[in-house]
DNA sequence: GGGCAAATTTGACTTTTGTCGAGAGCCGTG
DNA sequence: CACGGCTCTCGACAAAAGTCAAATTTGCCC
């Protein structure tokens, strides 16, 4: 890809600028343009990912709770956005502290797959523009076909676009009207391709959904509630990338499962790393039964739901003993 | 590594002004501190790596003879650096430029050998900091006894404390006197096991010296400019971590290679990225035998020397045809 | 517990940066 | 070739960030 002439101007700026320490005026002088214009440039540069500006997220990760819930879940790294302090928001806070953490933990070359739901859309809003152009965001189920705001292939393309990285879409409904159908649509070479290259995956971002009618996929019209009430009855525990899993993390065996079309859990296990990230405190089930399965070797949650978690930890660890 | 309790506050105000994205009056109030104090430790913050400002290095690759010259060599990148353009001193926007890049390769985990000179203490000396803790920065070679301003262990040292890296050191003598010492305590178990751990780095930071009166070498008394002479006259074509190599790059059969405590070329070759960094247009032919010998995968050069490395392999080429 | 040195914090000031509307240049079109 | 519509650039002002000496706090020793 060659740099199109005029963004060889914001390069330079922001090569004077920021790798050699000139102030906007002196930059101004070296390239003839007005300072103004430097100061436009070096906006481009930061929106567009030519220049990089990473926050070490280290201080949510040395954390004794934070320790304390990688030992009691095996886990390979906890993050914890302080609830209380800071801003308004918290369920911001933890966007903003899980699109850190994904930027430091893509690699040049990686392969991504991301999943969808509100907070992963939310996380790519919020994630700062990056330069990988080596890198592959890959979508990890079907579509909806409704109008809703935080389609699969929408939140793929968002991350695939702030990372400047090629985004491959995946053109199958995430649910259909019969278990034929999905089979039939499965074996197609195109959606069979897609999902087989879900397991060469070097990281995946996704969130667990609640079993509720709050549920996206009740929103979004894929099950109704009373179906949704009837699956929570059989033992649903939480949604991951659109399929019903039960409280050990594992596919929930019922006709809706089988009329997804989404990656196998399997697939998702062979992933390296697996960056979930949960807003919500009311998705403490779900989350459990993720992490039982395991669907998740790095985290990013709330205090709250921090302690909860280790609350639960130190009860089953007493059970035990 | 517990963060020391200062380092919260930095942290703290890192996150809320480079993640969140809040003015640093709006930080302050937020952590009921001066904005100047706020202004104190965004500065530190950067300082010290826990943000990090990094600007694309891509301007310098994307360059039609930085591509001729990774075809013609067979090299994996090309940095050129414009030397007419731009500042003061050419040899600083190298640095400057060989620094990002050398970021830029750094991965986490990684083990990184660091040569010495005049060039590797300027990078070392212009780069700015990035907190790498599982990096490993190891000396190439050995020490020089003289109070010389760029000697290895300094080199290594600046390097490893900029990364926030483990810095291993050589503690031998660069040369001995006889050659039996030297094979002796190449013998020793603590430079053996040195030694036998370099081919296991993942990137390699150096530069190629000269064979002349003005080479460190003869700088540090190392070898009499007479020596350096004979040695020229033998067929030394260059210096590479101490070593001197002929025109193929290849280690030169004299006395002095026999005497000195350094890396084996077998093992820099084994080294996965070997970033190679010239700045003075008159190393061309020691830059040609350590590029002849696979001595370097990724190349920082100026713009002058691009041209005439690019001249050298048409007239190769010509003569081949 | 008093006193002293070092480190930290701050208010006031200066410098640097961000922004915005006006104007200049640049097409394709009628 | 004159005309909108478009983007790009600049000057001037406002906002934000950097700086420094003075004040305050902290830690430490006697």
């Amino acid at each position: 890809m060659a740099i199109r002439p005029a963004e060889q101007l914001i390069h330079k700026a922001a090569w004077l600028y920021y790798a050699h320490g000139l102030r906007q005026d002196e930059v101004a002088s070296q390239l003839n343009i007005s300072r103004a214009s430097v100061a436009m440039y070096l906006r481009k540069a930061r929106e567009t990912g030519i220049v990089n500006i990473s926050t070490s997220t280290q201080l949510f990760t040395d954390d004794v709770t934070a320790r304390q819930l990688e030992d009691a879940f095996g886990l390979d790294a906890v993050w914890i956005a302080p609830e209380n302090a800071y801003l308004a928001d918290p369920s911001t806070d933890i966007a903003v502290l899980a699109a850190s953490v994904f930027l430091e933990l893509v690699k040049k070359g990686d392969r991504i797959g991301v999943a969808w739901g509100r907070t992963v859309y939310t996380i790519a809003d919020i994630m700062s523009f990056a330069d990988l152009q080596d890198v592959t965001v890959v979508q990890l189920c079907g579509n909806l076909g409704a109008p809703y705001s935080y389609r699969p292939d929408q939140c793929t393309m968002e991350i695939a676009r702030r990372l400047n990285a090629k985004g491959l879409n995946f053109y199958a409904p995430l649910v259909l009207s019969t278990e034929e159908l999905a089979k039939s649509l499965r074996a197609e070479p195109v959606i069979r391709d897609q999902l087989a290259g879900i397991a060469d995956c070097d990281l995946a971002l996704y969130s667990v959904g609640a079993v509720d009618a709050d549920s996206h996929l009740v929103k979004c019209g894929a099950l109704s509630p009373a179906e949704m009430e009837a699956l929570r009855s059989q033992g649903a525990a939480g949604v991951i990338a659109g399929q019903i899993i039960d409280a050990k993390g594992e596919v929930l065996d019922c006709s809706y499962n089988r009329r997804v079309i989404s990656a196998e859990l399997a697939s998702l296990r062979a992933i390296e790393k697996r960056l979930m990230v949960v807003q919500e405190d009311t998705k403490f089930e779900p989350l459990l039964s993720a992490i039982a399965g395991g669907l998740c070797t790095h985290l990013v949650i709330g205090a709250h739901m921090a302690e909860r978690l280790l609350d639960h930890a130190d009860e089953a660890g007493k059970k035990a003993s």
